[in-house]
DNA sequence: TGACCAAGCGCC
DNA sequence: AAAGGGCGCTTGGTCA
């Protein structure tokens, strides 16, 4: 069952409007009753002011997030993606762009009809069953609107931040919280040290100021890249060094950025589902996907309660086996330690066949990767296959798609003109290495957000998914539910593999563990 | 002054 | 230990 909330009304699909005076307490009363399929614009739009009456839903379809997916199927990337921009084009009538994301916008147009988004679920309904394979496009499409559910959800619960101790670890990196305009005291006498060691002043934040001063001592640089610096031997590197580290610390996450996103002892980033083409989510705020392993003892459960944190091993290899139906790969997949069980293939050592697995997913070709390579398409010549297969197409400019069918983003105009150009073969091949990892990557991003959409129906209350990062979950919870929490990983684990891949001898192992801070989990 | 780009580096 | 692709985010620097 379908029930479509737009604005204050409610609509089941096939019945008769209503707005009810209490808009949340009446999705909560449908909820318990029918456990429907909720139906909107954007769940962004919708589902933060039920979280913050307390309401929580089971599934929702979102407009926007599927029309996205459409379009990019029937070779129509790039179209606006909005509800308004569908029923427009539903109709004939000019389409407007989609808003960009930005808070506090400009326009603030009326919401969409129940009745027009009642009139896009269908059409989009239609146009799934018209797909080559509608089963695993409605699994997207479900998979991808639970997505939705928990960024909001994890927007709104937060990720347990200890800003005592966040100060602590800043003021034991930096110095105490400067002034504002100064630096931090340890970063600036690293600064004074660099400036020392070229005689004379030097911002260690301007590229152009610290080529030069190395060009001024008889160094030439080609970047300030650290690796780069590495390599040089002058005493301004090691404190140069240590500069870039803690200032990356102090502008990224420092005192300005708790300020912004963390409060009341929770950090609540923005998600951006589907933000990335493979289907990986991006953040627009916060950096919640990049946050350096040094904060995360700064993630403590609350006084009663723990963490379970879970990460999918190796999970793109498993999904090239599963996908490609490699029976020697599948083999190998069906062991823990997937690249052990490789290692008798390349010549017993693992490293081997991890760089092997490597190069072929993602199209490297330096150092013993061609060697590699041609044991590879030897013993695993399916999986070789499958991914060559991806590579061509993306040379050709033709498109591909991930199992479930999230298809990749045409070639712009400027590439096809390149392509026929001088350079034309780089950039060939670079699209080729982008459509050969775009089919693994996207791929587990799937299997990752059927995962979390199982996970989530499985939590008992009051344990919250907390964080999600590509292959790795956290969920917070009381002390006394962390087994039935870290088994849910390991049920949801297998129920994302059964939903993706049916029977499959490739295991996808999920280790989940108990823990009280953040950076104990590994 | 604001818009935009490049460099650089964090995460997977 | 890393290799690849993907992103976000900040700073400095340029340009209109």
């Amino acid at each position: 069952m379908h029930v479509v909330v737009a604005g204050e009304t409610i609509l089941p699909v096939g019945g008769s409007p209503r707005r009810p005076g209490d808009l949340a307490g009446a999705v909560l009363d449908l909820e318990r009753a029918e456990r429907p399929r909720w139906v909107w614009a954007e769940t962004g739009e919708v589902y933060p002011a039920l979280l913050g009456a307390g309401v929580r839903v089971s599934r929702c379809h979102d407009l926007a997030l599927t029309e996205s997916l459409l379009l990019a199927h029937e070779g129509r990337y790039g179209e606006p993606r909005s509800a308004r921009a569908a029923h427009a084009r539903l109709h004939g009538l000019p389409v407007p762009d989609d808003e960009p994301s930005v808070p506090g916008t400009l326009f603030a147009p009326e919401p969409l009809s129940a009745e027009a988004v009642a009139e896009v679920l269908a059409d989009q309904l239609r146009r799934v069953e018209a797909l080559p394979a509608p089963g695993r496009f409605r699994l997207l499409v479900a998979a991808e609107s639970a997505g939705a559910l928990v960024a909001a959800e994890m927007g709104h619960d937060g990720m347990p931040w200890r800003e005592d101790v966040h100060d602590a670890l800043l003021t034991d990196l930096l110095g105490p919280r400067p002034v504002h305009g100064m630096r931090p005291a340890k970063l600036q006498a690293l600064a004074d040290e660099v400036a020392a060691a070229f005689g004379h002043q030097v911002n260690p934040d301007s590229v152009q100021q610290l080529v030069k001063a190395f060009k001024g001592a008889g160094v030439a640089l080609k970047s300030t890249r650290s690796w780069e610096l590495k390599r040089v031997e002058h005493p301004a590197v090691a404190p140069l060094l240590a500069y870039k580290e803690l200032a990356r610390l102090y502008s990224f996450h420092g005192w300005v950025w708790a300020d912004q996103w963390v409060r009341g002892g929770r950090f609540r980033p923005e998600y951006v589902v589907g933000g990335v083409v493979s289907g990986r989510w991006a953040t627009s705020g916060g950096g919640a996907l990049q946050i350096p392993k040094v904060m995360r003892k700064v993630v403590l459960a609350d006084p009663g309660s723990t963490l379970i944190v879970a990460d999918a091993a190796q999970l793109e290899p498993r999904v090239l086996a599963a996908m490609a139906g490699d029976v020697g790969l599948a083999r190998a997949a069906g062991e823990i330690d997937l690249y052990s069980a490789l290692a008798r293939s390349f010549g017993g050592q693992r490293d081997h066949a991890k760089i092997a697995m490597l190069s072929a997913m993602y199209g490297g070709t330096s150092g013993d990767a061609p060697k590699l390579l041609a044991v590879m398409r030897q013993r695993f010549p399916r999986a070789y296959q499958f991914v060559e297969d991806a590579a061509k197409a993306g040379e050709e400019g033709r498109l591909v798609r991930s199992w479930l069918g999230r298809t990749s983003p045409p070639p712009s105009a400027g590439w096809r003109e390149q392509v026929s150009g001088p350079e034309g073969g780089r950039a060939a091949r670079d699209r080729g290495r982008f459509t050969r990892n775009f089919v693994v990557q996207a791929t587990a991003a799937e299997w990752a957000l059927s995962l979390l959409a199982v996970l989530r129906g499985l939590l008992p209350d009051p344990a919250r998914l907390v964080f999600f990062q590509h292959d790795e979950v956290m969920v917070h919870c009381p002390l006394d539910q962390a087994e039935e929490v870290i088994a849910a990983v390991g049920a949801a684990a297998a129920e994302a593999t059964r939903l993706l891949f049916g029977s499959t001898p490739v295991r996808f192992p999920m280790e989940a563990v108990a823990v009280d801070c953040y950076a104990d989990a590994k």
